[in-house]
DNA sequence: GTGAAGGCTTGATGAACATCAAGGATTGAG
DNA sequence: CTCAATCCTTGATGTTCATCAAGCCTTCAC
């Protein structure tokens, strides 16, 4: 890794707190990488050779059975993917694709586990991290099983709402198929969903909604914050 | 805690490799308590004041949104639940009743926090733990995503042929009620799914079902390890 | 520009699953 | 044993969602 990348890399959270030395050693056999879009970084299956971070860009985690692929969940700046198969020592549960062109952090698995032994401050971002992105993974199951397609997309687009700002309009983050899988369903059922939520104010113009009546979509989406809460 | 449950907890592989000082700090204000079958233990929403370690007997994590109700898994013997709540010192995202009567001990959580911090291999142990509560939330989900309600009972069966020794019948460990609900679908369709899987060699008698013909509800199951396996 | 490719939408159809209503089977209390 | 309660099953029906097929629309290469 190159000594310019160095302070982007320090100022993560998961590396807050560490030692130098810590920080050193976990460093010093890592790559930062840029990747191309839609790049199959990890397949599902593989030993768990290294822990991904994502310095910059956005990845999806996704998964395939009986020919059947769903897309798990996306993973952001700061956050990492598969965590627990590298404390484990274990083979990867999901693939990973990147879903733009993105900046990622490779280390390898011994050295996490090393530092995971060795530093405090780093053991307690791991486990806090950990505890993230397992309850990220229960709330996601708990609006596949307790909500319809329609619901599931009226509070995606009422998280996106406030994610960025609040201002009466959204501009969807990824491809339509992509959100599609998130929200488990086809893009033809997402498209007839958003003509069901056209009476509830959406209105969908490529990548751009409108929402222009947040009230009765919030009606309709009845959200939960303990299910579309990010951080609590 | 009476002194004579000690062992039966100090056998836990949780504190397997914890010294006898944290031990003794976790399990001072800790109480080991006996509940009957279906009595609710915590409720979603509730701050995280105890960690809860199942010492016998089952419970089953369920959670409610818009009048809908779903079971998200069980825990058994040796088994957390709601740790991620506690470490990250956040509300519980699941409610929790007990399957059967069970005998159950709980750590206040700002015990277990102090541990964490004071102990190595109390630390690693929740970590561990921590992570395969991660995983196994992760194969539910593509259990769920990319599997219809007919594979994921048939591969349910094979799971439990496989647990209780592979002898060619199953005894169902749950209600069907509740087998139903972790599943994914409603009674009136487990009944259903059962009848399908009828010409696969799946007889039901009350809680007792004969598979007498593996290699074909094989075939239609198509079990996947990175959706199975409970320990990979 | 023009053509091709890929993403998105729409319609028609069918499969998967839920809901409602009723009846049968078990279980447990008295 | 008998009754009531609960659980489970079955049938009829309707909703939700996937699939298939076609067409549109944007994008991009040339």
């Amino acid at each position: 890794m190159r000594a310019t990348d160095l302070p982007q890399v320090r100022a993560l959270e998961l590396f807050a707190r560490v030692s130098e030395s810590a920080f050193d050693s976990l460093v010093q056999a890592a790559y930062l990488q840029t990747f191309p879009a839609q790049l199959e970084l990890i397949a599902e299956g593989d030993t768990a050779d290294f822990l991904y971070v994502v310095v910059d860009g956005c990845v999806e985690l996704f998964a395939k059975s009986n020919g059947r692929e769903s897309t798990i969940g996306t993973v952001h700046p700061g956050g990492t993917f598969i965590l627990a198969a590298v404390l484990k020592d274990a083979v990867y549960l999901m693939s990973a694709r990147t879903a733009q062109k993105s900046r990622i952090l490779l280390i390898p698995s011994e050295d996490v586990r090393t530092a995971f032994e060795s530093d405090e401050a780093f053991a307690r971002s791991i486990v806090v991290e950990l505890a993230r992105c397992y309850r990220t993974a229960i709330k996601e199951h708990k609006d596949i099983k307790l909500r319809t397609a329609v619901e599931r997309l009226a509070n995606r687009l009422l998280r996106y709402h406030q994610d960025q700002g609040a201002r009466g309009n959204v501009e969807l983050p990824y491809d339509k198929r992509l959100i599609a899988s998130m929200l488990g369903m086809t893009p033809e059922n997402l498209s007839r969903a958003f003509n069901t939520l056209k009476p509830y104010g959406v209105d969908v113009q490529g990548s751009c909604v409108s929402l222009s009546d947040i009230s009765s979509l919030t009606r309709l989406a009845k959200p939960n914050p303990l299910i579309d809460d990010r951080d609590t």
